[in-house]
DNA sequence: CTATCTGCAAACGGTTTGCAGTTTT
DNA sequence: AAAACTGCAAACCGTTTGCAGATAG
């Protein structure tokens, strides 16, 4: 069975539209962006990237938009005490490394996570929508530089 | 070996000194509260609290003072989607159990995590220096609340 | 005595909202 | 034709900052 291709117009027009969303050519830019991106890009990002194809489009529309991807469960909005929000579109329980130097959130895929949840939660008899387990530290790239500059 | 009394004054006042941070009273009773608490409280309850013992006090004095509990290393910021971030004196590695109805955060601890962190970390040479596991959904309470209702 | 801290009020910055006009269905 | 959406500007709200006076070391 194939992946379904989540950041295809065509893909993306008829969720939309199966929750009563209407797929405007705005939503649909702002939706394969985030959906085909693996940079946990904030909405202004998102918003200068959209306005390539959509030179007109406000940071409002792009919210939005991130609001209806929260709503369809394909997008996790993660927020950080510092700055902006992240939008993740890797929606499967996974780690992210969030680098306290250069910013990068990069996705670490692990199945037991899976199972640290059911665990957790059948402890304390609680029922599960999502999760979130951030590392934070400083990446591999990071690193080398600073040994460099040691 | 006894734990430390993290939230007795004297250790605060230490913890405080060694690290160049004036003791002043209302920062020890902002402490005390804050490492005293297992509510994960918000800065805005921290503040109300604190005002029965100092009733001058400022929210900022209550954000400055939660500053430097972070970076005395003892306090967690957690920044949410909505609203306000919350404060978590458990700095080991545990899972946050986040109910999404009375927005109650339970703490349950698991050693496992740590050794998903470490594996995490060591599969793309990340250094890591914290981390937050979340889960989200309903807790058990409020799970039997909707059964009634159904 | 000096450095740091408090409390106030104003500023900040990311996000949300109200609304008039437009587009989708 | 009705319902939803866009883009704009203003509002919002949690958090931070600048500063004058107070306090700790």
């Amino acid at each position: 069975m194939a992946a379904p291709q989540f950041s295809s117009a065509k893909f993306i027009i008829d969720a939309l539209r199966k929750k009563g969303y209407k797929a405007t050519s705005q939503r649909i830019a702002i939706c394969q962006l985030v959906l085909s991106s693996r940079e946990h890009p904030t909405a202004k990002r998102i918003y200068r990237d959209v306005k390539r194809l959509h030179p007109t489009v406000s940071l409002a529309t792009v919210y939005k938009t991130l609001q209806v991807l929260g709503q369809l469960g394909v997008v996790q909005e993660l927020a950080f005490t510092q700055g902006e929000a992240r939008f993740d579109s890797n929606v499967s329980p996974h780690v992210n490394a969030v680098c306290s130097q250069c910013g990068k959130v990069s996705d670490v895929n692990d199945q037991t996570i899976r199972k640290d949840v059911a665990k957790a939660a059948s402890r304390i008899k609680f029922t599960v929508t999502g999760q979130r387990f951030d590392v934070y530290g400083v990446c591999e790239n990071c690193g080398k530089k600073r040994e460099r500059r040691a």
